[in-house]
DNA sequence: CTGAAAGCGCTAACAT
DNA sequence: ATGTTAGCGCTTTCAG
C-alpha cells in the first residue's frame, strides 16, 4: 500500500530481489502464507501449497535469512570457535559438526582464537550479534568475561573435547585417563624409563592432561620420577624428531618416549629409521591421536585413537535436539577412546 | 515514541538484549550517531565518541549484525564453499582465508559440497540468502543453475585453485604446468617409463588436469604412452602404497611413478620401506603438495609445493579489496609452484 | 487453515 | 557533526 512502485521492486542495494510479497501476490494469497509454507507447511493446505510453490519457482524467489532472524530473533548459525586450524584434530570434529549441521539446515560460522582467552571473549560476543541459534565451543577453561556472557545467554552451548563441568552441554573424552592407560601399557610391556614428550604443553593443556595421567600410572607402580621434555612448537614432526634425538642423547638409559601426539611419534619414528635406532628395542614410541600415518610407519605406531570426528558429530546432534527442544541424555558425553598397540612399543 | 515501554525492553524471544536506542539515550545523543560510531566513527565528534563509548560500556551493548545487515542489505559473512575437508589441501586454503577474514572483521560460513555441483548450487542459494558481502567458491566448473546465480548476483566472487576464465576474479596455479614441470623433471632424471597414479581422477579434476601436464611432457620427449593408474578412494596414503605393489606387479618395467598427491606419494614410500622395495634404484617416486611429511620419509619425496595457504590469504585479500572499492589488479592470479627435489627421484 | 497489523533493530537518505 | 524519517523483508500476535 504504501509502497508505489509494483514488483520487482529494487532493494536500497540497487539489486533486485523478489520478495516473499511478490510470491504471495503471484500465488494469490498473503505474504504471511507463504512465510508458513517455509516455517511450518504443515499449517498450509496442499491445494495453496501447490499454489505457492508454482508462484517460489516463477519468480525465483530465495528466502531472505537475515530478515527472518531479525524478526524471529534466532538463525540458523551455529558458530564455532576451535583454537587453531593447523591441527588435525579440530580439522576432524570440524569435519563432524559440518555433516550433521549442513544436514539439518544449519550453517557454521567459523572462528579461531589462536589459543587466546580474550580473543575467544571477542569472538563469543560478535557471533552472540548473529542471534546464534547455539554454540560450540572448544574446552572448559575460559576467561571470566567469556563466562559471564554465557551464563547470561540463553541459547545451547556444548563445550568439546574435554569432559567435567562445564556451562551446559559438554561432549569429548578423559585425557588423563588416556594418558593412564597409554602408560600403564607401557609399564605392562615393561618399559621402566619412560619420558614424555610435547610441544608448549602450557598451550596444548589438553596434551599436559594426558601427562598428569602419565605421571599417576607411573606413581602406580611405584616410579615417582616422571621425566618431561617440552618443546617450543615448530613443525611438529621436526619436533618429535628432535625430541628423540635430544633424549637419547642426553639420558642413555631411557627405553620408551610417551608422545603427545601423533605427528611428533611419527617424527621420532621416521627419524629413528634414518638414524639407526631400531625401535623398539633401542627405544620404545607411543603416541596419541590415531592418525593414518601411524598404520603406514614401519613399525607401526602404539598410539590411543581419540574420537575426533564422532565428537563433532555428537556435539552437533545434542546441540540440535536441544535447539529443537528435544531431550539430550546426559549433559556430560564421554566418547571413550582405543588403545591400538603397534610394532612401536 | 511509538514505544510505551521504557529501557531496558525484551524482545520476542523474552530475552532482554539492549539496542542501539538504549546506548543513544544513556549518552543522549540519537541511535544514528552510535550507529555512526561503529560504522564510521571518523563522522562523529571526539566528545561524543567518548560518550557513546561510556554508554555502550554502561548498559553493556552487543551490536546486532542482523539488524543492519537487514537495513543495509549486506553482511560481513562470506561464504566459502569446497568440496571436502578430508584433503588438507582444503584445510590450507581455509586457514588462509580465515586469518584475513578474521582480521578484517568478516566472518567465515563454511559450506562443503561432496564434489557435487547440485550441491554447490543449493549452498548458494542458501548462502546469498545471508546477503553476503561476497564469495569464495572452488574451482572454475560449476553447473548451468550455479552460473546463472552468480551472474546475476553483482557481489564480489573469487574462483579458487585453478587459473583460467572465471566469473569475476580468480586465484590459484597452473595445474597442467605442474604435471608438467615434474614429469620433465623426471625425464631429465633418465626415467623413461613412467606412469601416473591418482585416486578418482574423475572427482579431483584438478589432479587429472596434472596428468594431462604428464602426457604432454611424455609427447614432447617423444613418448606417445603415458600409462595412468586410477584407483577407487579409500585412505590416500593406503592407496598409494597399492599402487606401488599394482604397478611393481604388473608394470615390473616401470622406473618411475608421478603420484597425484604426496599422501599416496608418501604411502608408497613407506610401503616401499616395509616391502623392501629401494628408492629411487629400484622405482622412483615423485608427488604433488608439499607437505610436511614429504620431509620426513627417507628418502625425501621429490614433490611439488602447493601454494594453498597462500591462495587462501590472495584470495581473501582480492575480495576485501574488490568489496571496499579499491583496486584489485588482475583477475586472474596465479601464484606458481615450486619444484623441490628430494631423494626419491 | 488463513489473514491483518505491528514491529524486530538497524541504516540510507535526506535534512539541519 | 548530528538528527528525522522511513523503511529493509520477514515473523509474531491476535483474529477470524
Amino acid at each position: 500500500m504504501s509502497n508505489q512502485t509494483p514488483s520487482p521492486r529494487r532493494n536500497r542495494k540497487g539489486a533486485m530481489q523478489p520478495t516473499l510479497n511478490d510470491v504471495a501476490r503471484e500465488a494469490g494469497v498473503s505474504s504471511i502464507t507463504v512465510s508458513r509454507y517455509f516455517t511450518s507447511p504443515d499449517n498450509v493446505r496442499e491445494a495453496t501449497r501447490i499454489k505457492v510453490e508454482a508462484a517460489i519457482e516463477k519468480v525465483g524467489y530465495v528466502r531472505n535469512m537475515i530478515a527472518g532472524s531479525l524478526a524471529s530473533a534466532t538463525s540458523r548459525v551455529i558458530p564455532v570457535i576451535v583454537p587453531s586450524l593447523s591441527n588435525v584434530v579440530f580439522i576432524d570434529v570440524i569435519k563432524g559438526l559440518q555433516d550433521e549441521f549442513e544436514a539439518h539446515g544449519y550453517q557454521l560460522l567459523l572462528g579461531k582464537t589462536d589459543y587466546d582467552l580474550t580473543r575467544e571473549t571477542q569472538l563469543i560476543r560478535t557471533f552472540l550479534g548473529w542471534s546464534a541459534a547455539g554454540l560450540v565451543v572448544t574446552g572448559l577453561r575460559h576467561d571470566a568475561a567469556t563466562r559471564q556472557i554465557l551464563e547470561n545467554w540463553n541459547q545451547p552451548i556444548v563445550e568439546i573435547m574435554e569432559l567435567g563441568e562445564g556451562l551446559d552441554l559438554n561432549v569429548g573424552m578423559d585425557h588423563v585417563a588416556a594418558g593412564r592407560a597409554m602408560t600403564e601399557h607401557l609399564l605392562a610391556r615393561g618399559y621402566r624409563d619412560i619420558h614424555f614428550a610435547g610441544a608448549e604443553l602450557d598451550r596444548d593443556y589438553r596434551a599436559a592432561m594426558r601427562y598428569t595421567g602419565h605421571r599417576e600410572a607411573l606413581a602406580a607402580a611405584g616410579i615417582e620420577e616422571a621425566p618431561l621434555l617440552d618443546l617450543p612448537v615448530r613443525q611438529q614432526m621436526t619436533s618429535g624428531a628432535q625430541a628423540l634425538e635430544r633424549i637419547r642423547d642426553q639420558h642413555p638409559e631411557c627405553d620408551a618416549i610417551h608422545f603427545a601426539n601423533d605427528d611428533m611419534a611419527c617424527g621420532a619414528i621416521l627419524a629413528a629409521s634414518r638414524l639407526g635406532i631400531r625401535i623398539p628395542d633401542d627405544i620404545a614410541i607411543a603416541g596419541f591421536n590415531g592418525l593414518p600415518i601411524g598404520e603406514h610407519v614401519t613399525p607401526q605406531l602404539t598410539t590411543i585413537i581419540s574420537p575426533r570426528e564422532q565428537i563433532g558429530r555428537v556435539a552437533a546432534r545434542k546441540l540440535l535436539a536441544r535447539i529443537n527442544g528435544e531431550p539430550v541424555g546426559e549433559l556430560s558425553h564421554d566418547l571413550g577412546f582405543t588403545l591400538r598397540v603397534g610394532g612401536s612399543t
